[in-house]
DNA sequence: CACATTATTCTCATTGTGAGAATAACGCCA
DNA sequence: TGGCGTTATTCTCACAATGAGAATAATGTG
């Protein structure tokens, strides 16, 4: 059916969750909808019909941290920082201090890459993305409560997408799926590049190739680009052998660590 | 709603998975039953009502390797040869092989204690459960068909067990959900022992120790017991506060190399 | 009091990981 | 044509994590 819809034929597909919030009825009834996602994985394609290619991170841009950490990420936090302020008792604002430095990281803690669905429902409840308000019957403008970096979508929608990612950011570290995303050939830089822009953090090379070429993951195809400038990349291909042989490999990125 | 049911307290739920296979409706019409299961986990209780302990493997009894590999996976691995050599075609035939290799493991593939659902809908395909036979209408006795060790259960209950079983066994690794499932204050014996009934292999004592107290995850009681036998045993409690001070945490086990 | 039993602590070889230096091979441009 | 910027690729090394087993400790039992 959603290869009919949009013409672009599914590499990898798996169910996703079942969402069944009150915030689905835009009506408000208590009748509820329920909305079984999916998430699939498809090869680039230039043009698709009302397909059309989004940006992730135009609904989250402080999950991307390939460019060092986000200045969104620093407005965000002086926004929690007022909101565990605003806690009743003490317990709940240490609850809420808690519950900050888990997903967005301190000083102490690293980023983590994956809980994108717990950074974004506690926005959702700290009232810093437009859907908080939205859902709550108020009109607009809260352009003064929110952050405004990063795209609201309609109904549960960006709760959905912060689902995917969280989703995928882990299972790429331990199943082969990007290569859903790879052309047939290509440098290990592209697929670097890749990871990195599924997991929104920098890698270091070296250890990347390593890492690839050490799980068999992919095989020389003797051909080369100069696509990439600078010195002529080999091109590789994924072994496809690797799914029938075995079933865990992925590629486990520098883990969050403590 | 499970609360008022079974008069257990329910400690940690999770969504599992939606199930809508043709094989839920056993009128076999067109329409469909979506099934939203839920995994949850309670302490031991003596009696609970409606509810009642079951040890799940009484319905997959070649999951557990607690005591050596079991002799029913010899059986198993004898029909699933049978059945990869009834393949079509060549290449069907390696597909197979492939297959029960990934699954059930060999000399060279140590087992994996993760892939619980891939195993019994392989069982399945190959007929070797009584499910198989009667979702395609046939009437019993299939006795000299299937493997006899492992409960039957109605529509695709067994497969849901399995998916959840699965889930499980993946979770422990990464987040200290087995806790859910222990006394206030146990013997790390004890924890130790709980782990493997959950993820259905053995462990090394010291290591596994190392690893719990590694991480933070207990911190002392102060108390002894001698309910174990042998040398009295340090009572231990779980570290509530790692959940709210961390998102990762969990007892990554000797996971399955290569 | 020797012994079986379980708990607990240590040791050690091996592997895996994170980080950075060093080297290679192009295009571009003066 | 040679220096330079750029990306690719290979090496090295310190350090942490892991798997396995030995050694030691503290009970109850016969």
């Amino acid at each position: 059916w959603v290869e009919a819809q949009t013409s672009q034929k599914l590499g990898y597909v798996e169910q996703l969750y079942t969402f069944g919030d009150r915030y689905r009825d835009p009506g408000g009834s208590d009748l509820r909808s329920l909305s079984i996602g999916y998430l699939a994985l498809v090869q680039e394609a230039g043009d698709a019909g009302v397909a059309e290619w989004r940006d992730w991170y135009r609904y989250f841009p402080w999950e991307d941290w390939r460019g060092g950490r986000p200045e969104v990420v620093n407005r965000i936090l002086g926004r929690l920082k007022k909101w565990t302020q605003e806690a009743g008792t003490g317990a709940e604002k240490r609850l809420r201090e808690a519950r900050v430095r888990r997903t967005f990281g301190s000083t102490q803690l690293p980023w983590n890459d994956e809980p994108v669905l717990e950074r974004y429902e506690l926005l959702y409840e700290a009232r810093l993305v437009p859907e908080a308000h939205r859902d709550r019957g108020m009109k607009a403008p809260w352009s003064a409560e929110v952050i405004n970096e990063g795209d609201p979508m309609i109904a549960d929608h960006r709760r959905i997408l912060a689902t995917a990612i969280s989703r995928l950011r882990g299972k790429i570290k331990y199943r082969p799926v990007v290569f859903e995303l790879m052309p047939p050939t290509f440098p290990l830089g592209q697929l670097q590049a890749t990871v990195e822009a599924l997991s929104g953090v920098r890698l270091h090379k070296p250890n990347f190739r390593r890492l690839v070429e050490g799980l068999g993951l992919v095989e020389e195809t003797g051909q080369t680009t100069t696509k990439t400038g600078g010195r002529p990349a080999r091109l590789v291909q994924f072994r496809r052998e690797v799914l029938i042989e075995r079933l865990a490999p992925g590629l486990r990125l520098p883990i969050a660590k403590l």
